[in-house]
DNA sequence: TTGATTTTTAAACAGACGTTTAATATATTT
DNA sequence: AAATATATTAAACGTCTGTTTAAAAATCAA
């Protein structure tokens, strides 16, 4: 069984190693040679244990990015059933942390967030692959949580609205990591992560909050 | 004057299509015969014009989205200062307004969003280039507009992270059309964005809204 | 119109690209 | 141990990459 073992621990370097340069670089952004050198593995090897490069890239979404999103959600869902009935902000909170503290290792955060946000802005096979196995159902599950929760008068399509941008925040305060250091100069450490997940449930909650004159 | 006018129509031609392929492709998808050649002119152009291809990315920013960033900001200026003083409310929706109703074309909104999201994420020289000459002078003003109006006891940090959230939807929405529109099979037109910008207005201001039970 | 300058052109360059091949090495099965 | 199956390797494939060149064309200034 030794063989297999090594077998597979090519196959997961490069896996490893692809989902990191794709998320850094993007498809086009990174080489084959790339990959396999920093994998540790001839070049060959992609081609043999993938077919392709473009099957790799489609192999990273399946056997990284979504067992990654199974973590999240599993998360997410402990979080919420921690208060029963869970009320609003549990909900919230439960994702911005899921998102923004949970299970994932920091530098493993903006891999996920990175890869995603590629999909998002022009989707591929890729996207319908994560739309289907993650998003959706994480989507509907959030949905079915809040929708008793809402203003009666709210029809759905504005409870989707809501939902895309509590998602819109986590995604941004992932994302635009590099950018909002650049920006303040304020560093991605524990104590801001944390005021990031308070300010992200705060504002999904009351938005800007009250006005100054308390109106 | 005919030759100057010929050498600026090239350089133009050269400008517009790489900024909208860039855009779609980013950086490493896009090659110098593809733009030369939707462009209608010769492979060495882009050599002679711009020196080389990374040049071409930085004009693309520096002749293209710099500008159309400035008459977006014009725009936001104008919509605020309709109102005297400006509310909150009026500060948040002549924000969404310019960027999602505002002065540019549809197309050219999307192309706007994916060459920033690119350099959000993966911050290049270019971002620098933006950072400066963009960002950071619309988000002071918007700071300005909004320091005086926000509940007295939040610090900067917490005013700094509320507009970073306020872009995070407008960016969002902007960025993941395809995705909404692939969710949710809803289109992209005018009421529909219509309706983005009030649901981005009211959740910025009011967050979820009152609970179901009015508390 | 002449001479100088700017722009366009086709061709070629060296290097990098993804992929294939056939030989070698390793592991598994009989 | 022999035979079979699996995995790795170095080398080469043809194609495409960004860039350069030097000649031709177009435009400008005199």
């Amino acid at each position: 069984m030794v063989g297999k073992n090594t077998h597979d621990m090519t196959k997961d370097r490069i896996l490893n190693t692809a989902e990191m340069l794709f998320a850094q670089k993007g498809f086009h952004g990174v080489t084959v040679r790339e990959i396999t050198k920093a994998a540790d593995c001839n070049l060959a090897a992609v081609n043999y244990h993938f077919g392709n490069k473009w099957n790799l890239y489609l192999a990273v979404f399946r056997h990284r990015w979504l067992p990654r999103a199974q973590r999240v959600r599993e998360s997410v869902l402990k979080n919420i059933e921690k208060h029963d009935p869970p009320a609003r902000t549990d909900i919230v909170r439960a994702l911005s942390q899921a998102f923004l503290e949970g299970p994932l290792a920091d530098e493993e955060r903006v891999r996920h967030a990175l890869l995603i946000i590629r999909e998002l802005a022009r989707p591929t096979e890729a996207f319908d692959l994560v739309a289907e196995q993650a998003l959706r159902p994480l989507f509907r599950l959030i949905a079915d949580y809040l929708r008793p929760l809402m203003p009666a008068e709210q029809g759905e399509t504005r409870l989707n609205l809501t939902i895309f941008s509590i998602f819109a925040l986590i995604t941004y305060f992932n994302l635009a990591r590099a950018a909002v250091t650049h920006m303040t100069g304020q560093e991605y450490d524990q104590d801001f992560k944390t005021l990031i997940v308070d300010h992200i449930t705060g504002f999904s909650l009351h938005g800007l909050g009250p006005d100054r004159d308390g109106k």
